[in-house]
DNA sequence: CGTTTTTTCTGTAACGATTCAGAAGTATAG
DNA sequence: CTATACTTCTGAATCGTTACAGAAAAAACG
């Protein structure tokens, strides 16, 4: 009988801690965080004293979360790991556009992480929405983000029925730069990319043939080759005579060794079209280091239009695109999702040719 | 009793649902889904099949996470808003770094907005910890954050007791640049700087005097500016008389403006000190357009050694520190505080001077 | 065949808030 | 002075899970 040691004390605190301290209902403590109208100013402010007091650190946001039925927060899922999204200019831009929405909406936005293979992470998430940017088509990711059933918004996807998506006109741009440099004379083409299939499966130093262009497995890999095929032929080049470079990865370094490859084959090719403007960079770089003026001797074309396209001698040729509005109609898309409107299922932004220094005639 | 209109279709599909069409306990549901072993194979498959077919989107999150006490995310905190953390470059390789370390505790990022007014986001931001990372010194975002009592780590922030903090030796490294420069014979300097005093006090365009230093609402512009002022000072020259210039924003066009109003005073600075590197690139194209030669006439430090450095002409003298390695450290930090162990308190992360070709001898 | 062990499944109490109908108590009106 | 309307506060239901103790059934044991 003898009394027993404290009672552990309540490690957590609790509106109900307060309530109890104070002697009056939970009911009465959540309204005088939520409501202050609901109850005496008087009151209100005993309770805040001794919340304070107590180290009650305010209401639980996930039980307020649960009640309400909303988390304040956006998912975006991009890329195959997430550094790589810090490390692109060009996704940096639409990140930048989907967080200013997001932020005017006041939406947090959840970066989440995943490896192809557990998807935990996406089904767990905190969100009210999706924006899927970027992916692999068939990541499980994706599949998994679907699944939730929350509203979501597909950026740079393969449109989905039923699934909102933002797409550029990527074929039309790829189609403008190959048309671009046929006008010019040229005949000997070769295509610089990456992603083009698994990461995993990366491709020997050899140029690949053009079979594999159907393994595409990034939406808008496939567009912009697409974009550069159809005028080709109609030009009288067969396709299978284009040789094609799958880079490592999205950066300079990759794109200049790339040209080098190119550079060797007969014959030499004059026009190269590179799928992303960092790669061109690196083309640039990596033809005149190997003693080629650009354009006099070889024309380069990229695509994106990033800032330090304009800052390389010659002037990067390119296809601008609007990264950052691209990134505000994701985020304008989904949060008219999640107010129960729906916003237009397909949007397609257009692209526009910038002529600049880096291509010439033949 | 004529029979009521059909009841209202469950409009949403829970644990329950799918235990209620199958027969079974919820709880039998939920280890379905998280304790396979629980039950047998045959049960699951069927649990597992109904669900599909009702189009149970899986366990719902929010519920799970207020269950077991965790929200699978990390909060940060950064920037006056958002959109700005996307364009510097320093900053995004410090976020890269945090991602790196989250991504593989499988956390997700948070970003969380916010305008100093209104906490309500942080308050509710559903997250296991926050990183707070170059927050105005009062900015009240960083109290709100704080009063979660969640784990926390500060960045390039003013320490404070019982919150781990990372900070980088910046008044060694602006000590550095600044020895660099007097050894190289300079007696004229100049400051550019931003973030200075509140983003929406901003200077005209003279150079701010001196007193206003102490107004210094960023901590690491504080840390900067007081390595600066030391070994001037020592040197003989009164702090009173180097002129400090505010931009607006941290970026070139504000460092090339900057450089103008400095170079027109009398006497004209042969040394300018910045406080960031895209300040610096600014100032060496401003002053190059203004017809100075770089380093002949003027000499120019930066802060940060962002990759842009080593790209110019001349490439830039700078003190370089290792961003990454910060938001490794902040990202470690904050998960050794979710395992509940207790990091030090206290990291201090050092810099170097990386001595390029945009200084020499006066 | 009775006992023990193992497997499979169930029921219920948290988790920490918000919401809403309504009970007291007070003020206003007629 | 009674009826009506506000204020102010309360209690219980609800949000959708997971964890845990234990019931029921099946398997293993001696």
């Amino acid at each position: 009988m003898a009394n027993e040691h404290e009672p552990a004390k309540p490690h957590r605190i609790t509106i109900s801690t307060v309530a109890a301290a104070l002697g009056v209902a939970v009911s009465t403590v959540s309204n005088a965080y939520n409501r202050p109208d609901q109850l005496s100013a008087e009151l209100r402010e005993r309770v805040l004293a001794v919340a304070a007091e107590l180290g009650y650190p305010g209401p639980n946001p996930v039980a307020r979360s649960l009640r309400q039925q909303r988390a304040g927060a956006v998912g975006v899922l991009f890329a195959e790991r997430l550094p790589y999204a810090f490390r692109d200019p060009a996704a940096l831009m639409v990140l930048e556009g989907i967080a200013s929405t997001l932020e005017q909406a006041k939406l947090g936005l959840l970066l989440v992480p995943g490896r192809d293979d557990d998807t935990t992470t996406v089904q767990q998430a905190l969100v009210d929405g999706f924006i899927v940017y970027s992916m692999m088509d068939n990541d499980p990711l994706v599949e998994a983000a679907l699944k939730r059933r929350l509203p979501t918004v597909l950026l740079d996807q393969p449109p989905r029925p039923d699934v909102p998506s933002i797409i550029v006109d990527d074929e039309a741009g790829a189609r403008m730069a190959t048309e671009h440099l046929l006008s010019l004379g040229h005949r000997h083409f070769a295509i610089i990319t990456d992603r083009l299939i698994e990461t995993h499966v990366r491709p020997s130093h050899a140029p690949i043939n053009v079979q594999t262009h159907s393994e595409a497995t990034f939406f808008v890999t496939q567009l912009r080759l697409q974009g550069y095929r159809q005028p080709l032929e109609q030009a009288g080049i067969a396709w299978s005579d284009v040789p094609i470079y799958d880079c490592n990865d999205n950066n300079e370094a990759d794109g200049a060794a790339a040209i080098q490859i190119l550079l060797a084959r007969t014959p030499r090719p004059t026009a190269i079209l590179c799928l992303t403007d960092r790669l061109a960079l690196g083309a640039i770089v990596g033809a005149q280091q190997a003693g080629y003026n650009v354009p006099e001797q070889l024309s380069i074309v990229g695509f994106d239009d990033i800032p330090q396209a304009t800052r390389i001698t010659p002037a990067l040729t390119t296809v601008r695109q609007d990264h950052r509005q691209k990134g505000l109609s994701a985020g304008q898309a989904l949060i008219e999702l999640l107010a129960g409107q729906s916003p237009t299922s397909y949007q397609r932004l257009a692209v526009e040719l910038v002529v600049r220094d880096s291509t010439a005639a033949i």
